[in-house]
DNA sequence: CGCAGTCTTGAGACAGATCAACTCACGTGG
DNA sequence: CCACGTGAGTTGATCTGTCTCAAGACTGCG
């Protein structure tokens, strides 16, 4: 269960506030959604406590998670893997704000790979206070078409591309987000399992762990422990990923 | 190219009008925003001219559509496939609000599929007026984030689905946009190609071609011709497809 | 009526899934 | 502090589904 937090004065709101459009005026939109949101943690891999009522808007102070579709259990629960467990839509961290609809609409679940900070809006009233600033409506707009076209992009990736390029482009992408690396080395810890990224990726951990070993044998990256990474070269990922100046080379 | 419409009064535009949300008062702002709109027709095959500058939100009053990523060449010229030739994204319909971002940011292009009666608005611009009236703004957002919505479950769908479970769903989805049916029969003209539908679904045409021929074999769908499509059951499709009561069934 | 392009059908090749051990990392308890 | 055990990760062998290459059949057009 989520550990609603009271007596903290709500960490990550502050946050929060100073991520809402600069343009935004004095702040008294912002006073009133900040209000209207409430703090949480998540301990890691717990789930964000689904409420089949209303659809929700998560601001992600700190920490990362997954957001999963039906079916994934609960950690420490049964179901291994029999049925294919959990889809993981998409991978979130530190400073995302996450459209969860309600469960009617096809539950999906927010699921903590990190301790996480996070506020939560429920998202009318949320749309409600921001109809008050036209700036951070239409931020959130601007955001979520954004997110719009990374999923089609994504989705076109996923259509046809080959396993080495879905794994490239999966690092990259986290090279990106997790680091702000776009081109020439950088490590990080990635924060989910193999299964996580076989599971959005559309590949089995098999399939994963052979990838990761022929980038290791082609000294693109170097592996240490589970989960940390180190990239040689973003760029020359991102080329076998098929981005950028894929132009014939 | 597209025609631009000058001499009839904008086709198109009211029923753009009568799209938008009821509570949106006199319409002071609808008329605004109308006036930023440029109606336009496309011819079947034709493109909609790109525009490297801005981001444009195009409504789609009659006709169906595809939105496309680079590398397609217009109709009638060469690159018969050498290359993946364009990846299809997306198909559109009458009464669709299509996000056509600027080239630059990964140039997508709309073209028409059956002959169209458009409406262009620059984003920006029509941002900016939407601001007046927040129904208006908040009813994109919403259609927004139901488009990401849409596009991340397809997202998924395309991880780890058969070429027959793809074929399916695409045939459900297609059936409930031309028609509104979810289950029981229904028959419809595909408007597109093998070929679009291969490269929308990440599958060849061959394939295409085989999957449809096993429906047909199976009794749940007769085709006649290369585009009318009768369906025998949408229910059973979406269950091949994987939607719907799939419990074990 | 004939042509061109789309669609269908077939045979073979290959990527990734599946099934099955094995190894290692990391947390636990001695 | 080190030994141990569990579960994650890796690796290998095989199998299936889809792509590729190659003809052939039909649709729709001029």
């Amino acid at each position: 269960m989520a550990t609603l937090s009271p007596p903290p004065p709500a960490f990550g709101l502050e946050q929060f506030r100073a991520a809402l459009p600069a343009g935004t005026g004095e702040g008294r939109v912002a006073d009133g959604l900040c209000a209207l949101g409430e703090a949480a943690q998540l301990a890691r891999g717990e789930e964000l406590a689904p409420d089949p009522e209303t659809d929700r808007l998560v601001w992600l102070a700190s920490g990362a998670a997954k957001l999963v579709a039906r079916g994934a259990a609960p950690p420490g629960a049964g179901t291994p893997a029999g049925p294919p467990g959990g889809q993981v839509l998409a991978f979130h961290f530190a400073g995302d704000l996450v459209s969860v609809l309600r469960q009617k609409d096809g539950d999906f679940r927010l699921v903590a790979l990190t301790p996480c900070d996070l506020v939560i809006f429920p998202s009318d009233r949320f749309l409600d206070h921001a109809q008050g600033d036209p700036a951070v409506l239409r931020s959130v707009l601007t955001r979520s078409l954004q997110a719009l076209h990374r999923s089609r992009t994504r989705m076109m990736q996923m259509g046809h591309k080959s396993a080495a390029a879905r794994i490239a482009d999966f690092l990259v992408s986290m090279a990106e987000r997790l680091t702000g690396a776009t081109r020439g080395p950088c490590a990080f810890a990635l924060p989910m399992s193999r299964r996580d990224i076989g599971d959005s990726l559309g590949l089995t951990i098999e399939t994963v762990s052979r990838q990761l070993t022929e980038l290791r044998e082609a000294g693109l990256v170097a592996t240490e422990g589970r989960s940390k990474v180190a990239i040689t070269d973003v760029g020359a990922l991102a080329r076998i990923a098929g981005r950028g100046g894929s132009k014939a080379g």
